[in-house]
DNA sequence: CTGTTAGCGCATTCAC
DNA sequence: GTGAATGCGCTAACAG
């Protein structure tokens, strides 16, 4: 099994400097771009340079100046929307800044996360974006440690003492929640992709850090403010899976005293109750109302168009971004947690409760 | 203007060394899992190494090897679906052989991934995939001179002499198209976000590279084999803005002598033609079929149900890392291309061609 | 303004 | 099996 060939030598500055007949130091110098030197000489090196094919050893570079002009960024998945948009707020402020972005995703696993991480720290990457899937931070204090500020994206963890960009989704939640208590629900279910007990997992304590069991407390919140008994709380976990998600609808809408809204706490939970719900040919919103967390290219598409609580996701990666960039060049503000604002935008699935609830009818008859 | 601050020192061989009592060479020898050492002495060194926090320096040891582990891939927009899960695949595959992905997105500007590749090379990336923007492949060239085996995804660069990962798209665009004549369309137009006139822009010649071009070559190629002359072919090019092919389809379907059919080259097209004919209350597919390019997940959720092309667009991207992969290990095949398989997925918005047209409403009326 | 010299942290000879 | 010495390509003093 032979080895990975070393990939070819390339042309290096002494190289450069020798064939314009000029000192190493200088040659550096004008390659570099920085000391100073004659416009003479440097016409020469960068003549030299072109002629030799001379391209800068980022590498070596790195080594001494101890940066690498890298950004890590680690996300559940890249193929997730709400990710791809993120990582696309964070190249994007990154890239201004002169920085590259490396891509981990963890799939939700801390041990994943961890080695990543580890990575990272080796690699010595100048700042590190984490939308934390382990709920402990050790390996991030590591990072820390070593000089890498680190920024939490769209979930907290709660004594970590990092920069955090957030929304506030328990806040946002409630008022998705209230709209519809407000608008005479009572029996008002919420789908999620939550795990039912964090602590089942290997998730440690203070699991509330989760986005999704935020917005299932925002849920529980409105409908106390509303007066509703805590025993009518219509929950439904379905994992992180559309089709599970869809079997959980329909089964919850075959209940005689059905609920008449629903709320979707992510995406994979919303496309699996629109499923269930176009397959009992339910009357959005005169049997039942709809609100999903997340905005969505096909919101508009589907009839009725979809009123969604929407985040501003592209921010929030560039804020996360922003915030490295300042603390790479020096910043030593401290660390907390910016809070970007949610949005309510109201379509065409929500409604008032229904007079009478219809019996639903059962899927393929 | 102070200068970025540069990093704290981190504990190195020599350090563990010291501590360890041993001398550098060994303590980099346990430390690095190489050559050998007696069980004693590594015990030692790791025992030093971890009372002290020692953690390779990535940066040195690829200054050496002349390996960074590291792909770099080059897009036009990770907030693009089809991009997402093509780097998905990537880093999939990627992570597997130890490979990290830094990501750069292009925006469709071949300058901009020019400056990244160049970027890439300097900072020697062991392997580049790049959906190419630019039409000339001078820069590509530059990194294969460099030793970096350079992957095209999505897109085929003619002459460029490299690894190149694709779909049929030509042939899966007239195999759908086909469907059409099939089904005794005549009038079957095509919504595009392509631009009219590929030379008007920045573009080669040449540029039926791309793949939008490509099927639109393939939507023309289907109505000549159904003997429908060239003088019937009726083609919307929309600009890559959702809204502008809404107003192109409105304005399409508003004449006495509408499509009966309808295909879309991509995302962008299909969203903006689906909210057309949504506005138009037109009936899929008693009025009009429709037949999309690539799968999406609310192509079940619209009702009729979206019939389309779908392509492996994770397996692409997986392909092209294990490619490189390949390559870095010492391959020198021949680059070839690689064309993987599309399938045409019929759901509902497909059906024969109405005995007559029905004049569709206008929007807001 | 320019050239010489000394490392950055690690892998790698080569003697011991 | 171990340790001292050398160099990867570059930047940063420091003299000249």
């Amino acid at each position: 099994m032979p080895n990975p060939p070393p990939p070819p030598r390339r042309v290096t500055i002494p190289d450069v400097a020798r064939h314009a007949g000029v000192g190493q130091a200088t040659a550096a110098r004008v390659l570099g771009g920085y000391g100073s030197s004659s416009a003479a000489t440097r016409e020469r090196v960068l003549a030299a340079a072109a002629e030799l094919g001379y391209s800068t050893n980022a590498v070596a570079r790195s080594m001494i100046s101890g940066r690498t002009h890298t950004l890590g960024v680690v996300v559940a998945d890249v193929e997730n929307a709400y990710f791809a948009r993120a990582v696309r707020g964070v190249t994007d402020v990154a890239a201004k800044a002169g920085l590259h972005v490396v891509l981990a995703n963890s799939d939700e696993k801390g041990e994943t996360e961890k080695s990543a991480v580890q990575m990272f720290i080796e690699r010595r990457v100048d700042g590190l974006v984490v939308a934390p899937a382990a709920t402990d931070h050790e390996h991030l204090d590591k990072a820390v440690a070593a000089g890498i500020p680190v920024v939490l994206l769209d979930r907290a963890l709660s004594g970590a003492g990092l920069d955090t960009v957030v929304v506030d989704n328990r806040g946002a939640a409630k008022a998705a929640v209230t709209r519809f208590t407000e608008a005479g629900h009572t029996r008002i279910a919420v789908v999620t992709s939550a795990s039912p007990d964090e602590n089942a997992t290997q998730l440690a304590p203070g699991a509330d850090i989760w986005t999704t069991t935020e917005r299932l407390t925002g849920y529980r919140q409105a409908l106390r403010a509303a007066g509703i008994p805590r025993g009518a709380e219509l929950i439904r976990h379905t994992g992180y899976d559309r089709t599970w998600a869809r079997s959980a609808v329909l089964e919850l809408m075959s209940s005689p005293d059905r609920p008449t809204a629903l709320f979707t706490t992510d995406n994979v939970a919303t496309l699996g109750t629109l499923d269930a719900l176009l397959d009992l040919d339910a009357h959005i919103p005169g049997d039942v109302s709809v609100i999903g967390f997340d905005d969505a290219e096909w919101a508009t598409l589907v009839r009725p168009r979809l009123s969604v609580v929407s985040q501003p996701v592209q921010e929030l990666g560039g804020l996360a971004a922003d915030i490295l960039v300042r603390r790479i060049n020096g910043s030593t503000a401290r660390p907390r947690r910016h809070t970007l604002p949610t949005a309510y935008v109201p379509r065409e699935s929500t409604g008032p409760a229904p007079a009478r609830v219809r019996p639903l009818r059962a899927p393929g008859e």
